[in-house]
DNA sequence: TCTAAAAGTTAGAATAAATCTAAATTTATT
DNA sequence: AATAAATTTAGATTTATTCTAACTTTTAGA
């Protein structure tokens, strides 16, 4: 556990978003200016494989990282853009079910608009 | 409908497999030497905005294009990369309900090991 | 403690997917 | 046939990410 990576587990522990390599890197390089974007993409991709955080697949843009807690899915608003977690529990037994073998997971984005833009229009 | 249109249409109607851009790119050139990377993107997108063909996003690699026929989902072989359709129709209802407010739609991938892959080990 | 190997970091180059640009060509319209 | 509109082309550009190779730290053993 290097100074570095223990810097990107706390912002991104510390962010109530999920965040981009490139915010990631951004706000680390306000407290540790010589860290580089390969840094930060290592550890993004160290911790992601050791399970320490998610990597949440964005269509069309960047990928997001967050502190993983429990399983969960994601809500994207086609608007904004912002995303939000929503959990699933039942979601994977009965897609194992439907698809007749087993499944080793999946990656699912669900399309809507959040609150604040539906307000909005 | 420009020739070009038409093959590239020609291209994914003809094909068993989805195809990436560079795919569809590599196929039209044998019969078109003169086409276009920007020409396939620009019909590519064209006739997924029209709805005519679909654009499947695939983690860590370019997007597949496929010719649309009803709605449905994705099994991705997690081994040979593989996509494969998959009829889900109750699935849109039931996560709308999950969520509580209306979705526009989602984006699922389901990770699986093929049959063929299967067998190999 | 000294030293060698291993692991991690850095800057910058390289890659891949997709888009943009501007000129040239094709197609459609009067 | 003349003009406008749309499309194509080649190549440059952008964006996200990975690679490379030199340099630092860290770790562990003699």
């Amino acid at each position: 556990m290097t100074k570095q990576r223990e810097l990107i587990l706390q912002i991104l522990t510390h962010s109530d978003r999920h965040l981009t390599a490139d915010e990631v890197f951004f706000l680390a390089k306000l407290q540790m200016p010589s860290i580089a974007m390969a840094t930060v993409y290592n550890n993004l991709n160290a911790m992601t494989d050791a399970g320490f955080i998610n990597r949440v697949h964005v269509d069309g843009s960047a990928d997001c990282f967050e502190k993983g807690s429990d399983p969960h899915d994601h809500l994207r608003c086609t608007s904004c853009g912002k995303l939000a977690n929503v959990s699933l529990p039942w979601l994977k037994d009965r897609l194992r079910q439907a698809v007749g073998t087993d499944i080793s997971g999946y990656d699912l984005t669900i399309h809507y608009i959040c609150p604040e833009c539906r307000k909005k229009i």
